[in-house]
DNA sequence: ATTAATGTTCAGAA
DNA sequence: TTTCTGAACATTAA
């Protein structure tokens, strides 16, 4: 779930940690299989030990921690991984412990139950070719509707399988595409070279809204409850979803039709067929 | 007890 | 070049 919103809230959540000097790092005991770091674990210690955390950005759906030689840590949630300064939700799923000095809060952690996530070590110009604009879009925070039609007009793909491709733009997932197709009043289906000028306005004006909406909320924190801030409370934007996991319902924006969930791309996509037509 | 589904990304194939 | 498929892993629901 971690998409823009969730982690944004997290690098927001996590900024007093800026000015604090790194003095350990380790794996905490751990009974699953452990988490990509790379370089490996040596060296990746080495890199971090004694450095001064100087700045907190995001790139897209990640976490990017600045140090005093320009070098970053690109810590990476992917399905299920969170970004914590307080106890972890289980100890079990606890995967990379980081002690600080000369701060107010004295660990960062990275927990993840399924263990999909990745964190990474980079000089700074590693760093700058990794996530240059020929590895990843703009980001869905900072665009307007002729950015976000140049993303995708070129594209024959359907509008909601494009939206999740982070090459073209950064930050949506599958649960904020949806929201933002719904509230835009576009048919998740339709190809990206038939959407009209009206409809890449709307678009970016239904994107604008509910990511920041999300953010000011602190993102989504869905049944299963994985979804936690950097203090492991709960979001509050699920209880906005008007289409997400809600197929069956009554579409909460007409009142008329149910809530549809087709397949694309073997993911799941939610719409109300009658307020988006194709 | 299997099997399918879950928010993401990437390599490799079509 | 662009797009699609499957795999990485853990847990829960059917």
């Amino acid at each position: 779930m971690p998409e823009l919103p969730e982690v944004e809230t997290m690098r927001r959540g996590v900024l007093g940690v800026v000015g604090a000097t790194i003095a350990n790092v380790k794996r905490p005991p751990c009974t699953k299989k452990p988490i990509s770091i790379t370089p490996a674990m040596g060296t990746f210690r080495r890199k971090l030990l004694g450095k001064q955390i100087i700045d907190i950005a995001r790139v897209g759906k990640r976490v990017v921690l600045v140090l005093d030689d320009d070098s970053r840590v690109i810590m990476e949630p992917r399905m299920t991984g969170l970004v914590l300064i307080t106890d972890p939700p289980t100890l079990d799923h606890l995967r990379l412990e980081i002690q600080l000095e000369n701060c107010e809060v004295d660990t960062l952690l990275f927990w993840d139950r399924r263990g999909l996530g990745t964190i990474r070590w980079m000089s700074a110009s590693e760093f700058d070719e990794a996530f240059s604009r020929k590895h990843i879009g703009p980001d869905a925070l900072d665009i307007d509707w002729k950015i976000l039609r140049d993303c995708f007009a070129t594209s024959r793909r359907a509008i909601k399988v494009a939206l999740l491709d982070q090459k073209r733009l950064a930050g949506i997932g599958n649960l904020y595409a949806a929201e933002i197709l719904h509230l835009a009043k576009v048919h998740p289906e339709k190809e990206c070279d038939e959407l009209t000028a009206h409809q890449w306005k709307k678009m970016a004006t239904a994107m604008q809204q509910v990511l920041t909406q999300a953010i000011r909320y602190e993102g989504s924190t869905l049944g299963d409850g994985t979804y936690r801030n950097a203090l492991n409370q709960d979001g509050g934007y699920q209880s906005k979803h008007l289409v997400y996991a809600k197929a069956g319902e009554v579409c909460g924006t007409c009142q008329k039709e149910e809530v549809l969930r087709i397949v694309q791309a073997q993911r799941s996509t939610f719409y109300c067929p009658r307020c988006q037509k194709l």
